[in-house]
DNA sequence: CGCAGCGCCTGAAGGC
DNA sequence: TGCCTTCAGGCGCTGC
């Protein structure tokens, strides 16, 4: 999303909403509501894009898992899997979404009531308020599996699926601990932020559909260490990655770094 | 209230 | 070859 944010920022702020149509669903329809307004800024906050406008109200846009960001002429039809567009007068920002898992919304600045997990989210990643001591006390908070908290987006913003196996791998947690030391919650803290600002580095992760407004692929998933290599060598043991289900997520864990139990061998860490 | 589980969606991939 | 089943998962909602 931060690589999309960069792209997008240059291309839309300054620009007017002129007209602006949505797939009927609840998901998708407010997005019409930004017609007639002027982009100010986009900014984002975790896997949300917070595009401001120019009357107190903000456009929130959420790829889902199938969700891209595309511009085009607007002279082109759009094709069936664009849920919202917005024309800035030639060119036409559009949502292109297959699988309708993402979302819209035009809202007053900064209010964010109807987007529980919006409202709720943790500090950036990058945020020097994001701490190993503010980790470990937001999942001391919860007893929920650490994999499940991450996903909630509540200890800190932006982890998904893939950064998350990413990360509880090179800090050595077991995605299904309820609880962590200091020092533990210190390494996954430090490898969170590792993984995350290495993947934005390399344009994010391709891996089914995500795309760069400009359609190019990012080339992270060449690099995953654990994610999706069940069956195949831990990079670091040589054992055999094992595939789990939490939170109804495929999960991939090397259960010998990754111990359920003890303390987080924190002397692992790359 | 917190947590677990489910439903939303549809193309791709695998099985027979 | 073609049909059918299974899988992928971010988030919001529901119910215990």
């Amino acid at each position: 999303m931060e690589t999309i944010r960069r792209q997008l920022a240059p291309l839309i702020v300054g620009r007017q909403v002129i007209d602006a149509d949505a797939h009927p669903s609840a998901k998708f329809a407010t997005g019409v509501e930004a017609a007639g307004a002027a982009i100010l800024a986009v900014e984002r906050r975790g896997k949300y894009l917070l595009i401001q406008l120019d009357d107190d109200r903000e456009l929130v846009i959420h790829l889902g898992m199938t969700g891209r960001l595309q511009i085009r002429g607007s002279a082109t039809a759009p094709d069936p899997y664009v849920r919202a567009w917005w024309d800035l007068g030639g060119e036409r920002l559009e949502l292109h979404d297959v699988r309708r898992f993402g979302r819209v919304a035009v809202v007053d600045r900064s209010d964010h009531s109807s987007m529980p997990t919006l409202a709720a989210l943790g500090p950036e990643p990058f945020d020097p308020a994001f701490t190993g001591a503010h980790l470990w006390a937001a999942l001391r908070a919860s007893r929920a599996r650490v994999k499940t908290q991450l996903l909630s987006q509540r200890p800190v913003a932006g982890v998904g699926n893939i950064y998350a196996d990413e990360a509880l791998w090179r800090a050595g947690v077991h995605p299904e601990r309820r609880t962590l030391g200091r020092a533990g919650a210190g390494a996954l803290r430090d490898e969170i932020i590792q993984v995350l600002a290495t993947a934005i580095d390399r344009g994010g992760t391709t891996l089914r559909d995500y795309r760069t407004v400009e359609g190019a692929t990012g080339t992270n998933q060449l690099h995953l260490e654990c994610y999706g290599r069940a069956g195949e060598p831990c990079l670091r043991c040589g054992g055999t990655l094992s595939r789990l289900v939490v939170d109804g997520r495929g999960t991939t864990v090397c259960r010998t770094c990754q111990p359920l139990r003890g303390r987080v061998d924190t002397r692992q860490v790359n």
